[in-house]
DNA sequence: ACTTGAGTTCAAGTGCACTTTAACTTGCAG
DNA sequence: CTGCAAGTTAAAGTGCACTTGAACTCAAGT
């Protein structure tokens, strides 16, 4: 019967992470996992989503550091929650909708750098992003603060 | 009379870039100087779009050797018209348009695994119906790729 | 002339995120 | 039982994007 854990093969065939960097994960406190008898690590289903988290955040940004911070708030002991994983998904929602904002601020701008020709320093609204922003007007970059 | 070069100080001040960066991307070839007789460097204020743009593209997550290459087709000898900055801005410009799209596509996923409380990519039904793409362990990179 | 801040080179160091190497052990199929 | 893929460790190496340090020169104000 094949048993619920996953060897580091497995994860890193499910989570298309190679095992040195699943290896590296756990020595930074990013995942964890058991061991057997012979010393080899054996992953709850669980770590899987884990990963799946890491290289979101990756993606979006985020340093290691950062996610095992975030991570550090998911129970340890047990599997967490649907809650658990909500409160922490809305977290990173609102990371990506500030990556977003910030993308399309920077699209908008250079459409605009284009249109000036100018790509400037002192004047680009690039480097300046304030009231000029607000006075543009189309899109929906204030998402946030 | 205030010459129209600038100095290294001078770039670094404007540009918000430290002056061992500058010299830095002068070395990779993303930016040029001239020399005083003194040895020291001299910046064209064209120089300046250079330095804005590299950190333009930098946000955007292109590597400095993407931006070498793009600022090659930059005119060496004269300033840039409006036409050689329209022409690469538009180039940047898709590759904004694809970051952003990928981003969203993250976020709207992020979303409905925090509706099934999953977060499991791998296995989600909502976005990966069926198991197919857990047997073919291609993970977070099938949602990111 | 003297002092001070800004500039110069080259080499080495830093931080992140891994990957590779070497030497060794485990687990499973035949 | 054997063979071999897959696992283990610690340490060193990689690539990127810079930064720092040492030892020196240049430019400008008093």
């Amino acid at each position: 019967m094949k048993p619920v854990t996953l060897t580091i093969g497995e994860l890193a065939a499910r989570s298309g992470v190679a095992p040195s960097a699943l290896r590296f994960y756990e020595e930074r406190g990013l995942i964890h996992s058991t061991r057997t008898s012979g010393n080899q690590r054996r992953y709850e289903r669980s770590e899987l989503r884990r990963v799946s988290f890491i290289r979101i955040a990756q993606q979006v940004g985020v340093s290691l550091e950062r996610i095992r911070d975030a991570l550090k708030e998911l129970p340890e002991g047990r599997t967490p929650t649907k809650a658990d994983w909500t409160r922490l998904s809305a977290r990173w929602r609102s990371e990506l909708d500030e990556r977003i904002a910030l993308m399309q601020r920077l699209r908008d701008t250079l459409d605009g750098c284009i249109g000036c020709g100018c790509l400037s320093l002192q004047s680009c609204r690039l480097y300046n992003p304030g009231d000029e922003l607000a006075a543009q007007g189309s899109g929906p970059r204030k998402l946030l603060g």
